[in-house]
DNA sequence: ATTCTTACA
DNA sequence: TGTAAGTA
């Protein structure tokens, strides 16, 4: 009996699959130590080892090609910097991850705010909140009569990454200018919300339509509670909700107040 | 029963 | 990468 194991049982012993280790084949990576007159690929421990390292090259990221060079004419000072590259691809994808991460937690308290009455999401919910100052940066402007469209979007494409993680905030102002902002991170700022009281109203609508009408039922309920609404009306669109209701869409409408105190 | 090749989503 | 068919 010979020393040499089956694909199948060096499949086991390396927790890789069959195809995978005839991929590797196929790629020139690795090869049986001999295979027998039944066609069956046979591997010693030259193989086992050989796998073993490829696996380790690989759980580094490197691809099949790459790692075919490394095993075959490549110096430790050549493969150095393809390791410093491999370690710099990771962490850049640990900081992926951690946004992602980031994303779900904030996805998860966020829908804390999902009304669960539909009566409550007709009537949307007024409240006076406490806001930190805000820094927002300009993505682009449009008219108040415009709605976003999939051209907007295209035509300020390099501007603005992962868009329907964001929440976009709708400012308009006076001369009916709206203006398409995200929070700066990091970025130029343009907009500051300052620190205060806002009165805000979370809605939860079938479709954009409503959301114009609703601005007018805002101020109406401002004026009727006695608030003083000062600078721009500000429409806060949280498109990642609809995770949760599809067929729904989310707004919070937000306004600087200030006398807050005569609601009480 | 296991593997091989080839094709395909 | 995984899965399936048809062989040896």
């Amino acid at each position: 009996m010979k020393d040499e194991i089956t694909i199948s049982e060096l499949a086991q012993l390396m927790q890789v699959s069959v195809h995978q280790i005839r991929y590797f084949e196929e790629k020139g990576v690795l090869h049986p130590a001999y295979t027998g007159e039944n066609q069956y690929r046979m591997y010693g421990m030259d193989e086992v080892y050989r796998l073993a390292h490829i696996l380790l090259f690989r759980k580094m990221g490197l691809s099949v090609q790459v790692i075919k060079e490394c095993l075959s004419h490549l110096t430790a000072e050549q493969i150095t910097p393809i390791f410093r590259q491999a370690l710099r691809d990771t962490e850049a994808e640990i900081q992926r991850l951690q946004d992602t991460k980031l994303f779900i937690e904030k996805l998860l308290d966020e829908k804390e705010q999902i009304p669960k009455q539909v009566s409550q999401a007709t009537e949307g919910t007024y409240a006076i909140v406490q806001r930190e100052e805000f820094p927002l940066s300009l993505w682009f402007e449009m008219q108040e009569a415009e709605s976003l469209s999939a051209k907007h979007l295209i035509q300020h494409r390099n501007n603005i990454s992962n868009l329907f993680e964001a929440d976009i905030h709708y400012v308009h102002n006076d001369s009916g200018i709206v203006g398409m902002y995200t929070k700066a991170e990091g970025g130029q700022t343009d907009l500051t919300l300052p620190s205060g009281s806002y009165l805000s109203r979370t809605l939860f609508v079938e479709n954009e339509e409503g959301v114009a009408a609703t601005a007018q039922e805002f101020y109406a309920y401002a004026e009727e509670r006695g608030y003083m609404c000062s600078g721009p009306l500000i429409i806060i669109e949280k498109s990642y909700l609809s995770l949760f209701t599809p067929d729904q869409l989310h707004y919070e409408l937000l306004s600087y107040v200030s006398n807050p105190e005569v609601g009480e």
